[in-house]
DNA sequence: TTAATATATGAACAGATGTTCATATGAAAG
DNA sequence: CTTTCATATGAACATCTGTTCATATATTAA
């Protein structure tokens, strides 16, 4: 066992301590990625980014399609706009909203080949 | 506007209705899921992964490196096992954990990748 | 044995999260 | 204008989550 001086650590080496801490980001950083994460962490919400996989569609057919209540729907929609996930567009008294980007397809296709291992 | 008869949608059409609901996954998946993307929803966990990214190891240095409690990591590290995001070896007193396959590093490189954006 | 060390576990508590309910806003129709 | 419709928002509430504290378990050393 490493344990002379004043060794904190009980098995990794000082060379590696260096190393690992590098690579870890700041914590800014890594709280923008757990918050990221977290919002892929609610079925309604990973049930709303399907459903836009296939169309973009307006606020009423996704409550609709999903059988989810209309505010329900609205608050999630916030956060996943917040988080530019989905981006949406006005056309009278509708609101349709649609995917921003591939990363959320792909991120999805990650998390799915895992749990189907 | 497509509002005849009993239609319950605004704007979406008979024909695309089946084709979403088709792509959404059942329930079951849905919420299995959305459980993993819960697991990397959390700064000390997504920390802890990090450190794993570079070598194996205990939990008293993961303690040390990341500067979080004994307890608050081995709780943490039992989500990450469940989920089996990390696996463990036993060596006497100290266990030592890894990270248990390829795919927590790609899922957490797509969410770097959209934060950076 | 007994003591020391490394890790795990359970209860308790504070803070975060998602839904519902009531209501506000904003646009089109009458 | 007034009403209706689509969406958004805020407060309230119940549930979930992560940390801490106390303690249990397991392994090695004395």
């Amino acid at each position: 066992m490493s344990n002379d001086q004043n060794q904190e650590y009980l098995h990794i080496h000082e060379s590696s301590i260096k190393k690992v801490k590098e690579n870890i980001p700041n914590d800014e950083k890594l709280y923008d990625l757990a918050e990221l994460f977290k919002v892929f962490g609610d079925s309604t919400r990973i049930k709303i980014l399907y459903a836009l996989f296939t169309s973009e569609l307006c606020v009423y057919d996704i409550s609709q399609l999903l059988s989810v209540s209309q505010t329900a729907v609205s608050h999630q929609l916030r956060v996943l706009k917040t988080n530019k996930l989905v981006k949406s567009r006005k056309e009278g008294k509708n609101v349709f909203y649609s995917l921003a980007d591939d990363h959320v397809h792909s991120i999805i296709n990650q998390g799915i080949e895992h749990i189907e291992e």
